[in-house]
DNA sequence: AACTATTTATAAGA
DNA sequence: TTCTTATAAATAGTT
């Protein structure tokens, strides 16, 4: 859109970089807005700029749309499925044998209650009712798996403390190993990304670390990874 | 852009507005990649249709974006700092073909590539090593906090787990109060949000639930918030 | 899903 | 950066 088409390639000018950039951004944003507002739509958008510099977008808030997507990435152990019902291309594995049609009549009533409730949680902020709800419908092994986890953090953190309080009196620098690793891998683990035994390709020090959002385990998430389809949405469960 | 300009207000129509949805949302997704690749930039996109479904894009990667973002929410407490220089380094958009074909050959491939890419680029981010310095340079009272934050979760898990136990027994339909909230909180404030003690206005370990990305206690991160002003970004720290 | 008449976005240039 | 403008793109309404 301009005096003449553009290769989509970098652009090498470092200048012409960063005005593109900040004419596109902006461009970005206003379209995520009139998303939003059309169409009544939760959107949230993190930008990192050629310099580094973040920029984010939130409608309502990008908390608030973040959280409703952690939500979704929180897998449900219990008997029901929520997610053959939550999408019309479906989870990867079999349920592709679902037929559209199947999915269009049945689905659309499981899927509606689903979303008017996600709504109205969304609408009240409390997207953590959705946690909630996952973990109360995941049952006992769930809590006490996490029960388990908790103890195992609270060991660690004793540990660390104790570890401190000997360094205090013989003062000395060097940090100690991670603890952080473990107990943040756990809780993110319970509360967020998926359940995954060793997911880390080879990571050193024990722990990918970080979220993990976009793997997720149980919800149909459609999503768009960079380059070769942006164009169309896939599975990512 | 089209046959006449419309309002700036939630499309009634449901079609209407859902199809307008699916339109935008393509096309914003479009605009996100091409940005990305024009200007090196990261980008990751979280977006609920009208209906409540999910749509996500990210590039290299949601995860390795997010990550990255989260990582400014965390304090640099130590000296060095890792984003300034890091904006130009990232993942290069070379061969990025967009062909339907690829896409339906390869896509798999691709995909597979570019999660291990994300991966790594997590794994290079240490977002986690920021989050232990950050823990280990915060000393020992913020230790002693979390110790204690952990040992009220604990409690809380236990009443719960004795609840189900009870329930089991004698079958009951309503769910119990939460715990995930206080749960979630704590290890959310402990692991994400402002980690500060004095920073924080008021410790007051409520219940509000979830993540609070967006107020970043430390690093500027140029926030836009829904209608009011999107064409403009505002400093957020 | 396709098709256009229009509106928008934007690449260059100033 | 910011503005201007010629042109490329997106898209509202229609088929």
């Amino acid at each position: 859109m301009g005096r003449q088409k553009i290769e989509m390639k970098r652009i090498e000018g470092e200048e012409a970089r960063h005005v593109c950039f900040s004419k596109r951004r902006q461009s970005m944003f206003k379209k995520a807005c009139e998303l939003s507002i059309l169409c009544s739509a939760m959107v949230a958008i993190v930008v990192f700029s050629p310099g580094g510099r973040p920029f984010s977008f939130g409608s309502p808030s990008f908390k608030a749309v973040f959280n409703r997507f952690l939500a979704l990435t929180v897998p449900a152990t219990s008997g029901e499925s929520c997610d053959s019902s939550n999408g019309e291309t479906n989870t990867t594995h079999e349920s592709l044998e679902c037929s559209e049609l199947e999915q269009s009549i049945e689905g659309e009533k499981k899927r509606k209650k689903m979303l008017k409730e996600a709504v109205e949680c969304d609408t009240d902020g409390r997207v953590m009712d959705l946690l909630n709800t996952k973990v109360y419908t995941s049952g006992l092994d769930e809590l006490q798996e996490f029960h388990k986890k908790l103890a195992a953090i609270q060991g660690i953190v004793k540990e660390k403390i104790k570890q401190v309080l000997q360094e205090e009196s013989h003062p000395t620098k060097p940090f100690p190993p991670a603890f952080m690793d473990l107990a943040s891998k756990y809780l993110l683990d319970r509360l967020i990304a998926t359940p995954i035994p060793s997911m880390a390709p080879n990571s050193n020090h024990g722990v990918a670390g970080g979220l993990d959002v976009n793997a997720s385990s149980a919800s149909s998430v459609y999503a768009v990874g960079t380059p070769p389809n942006y164009p169309s949405n896939q599975l990512d469960g």
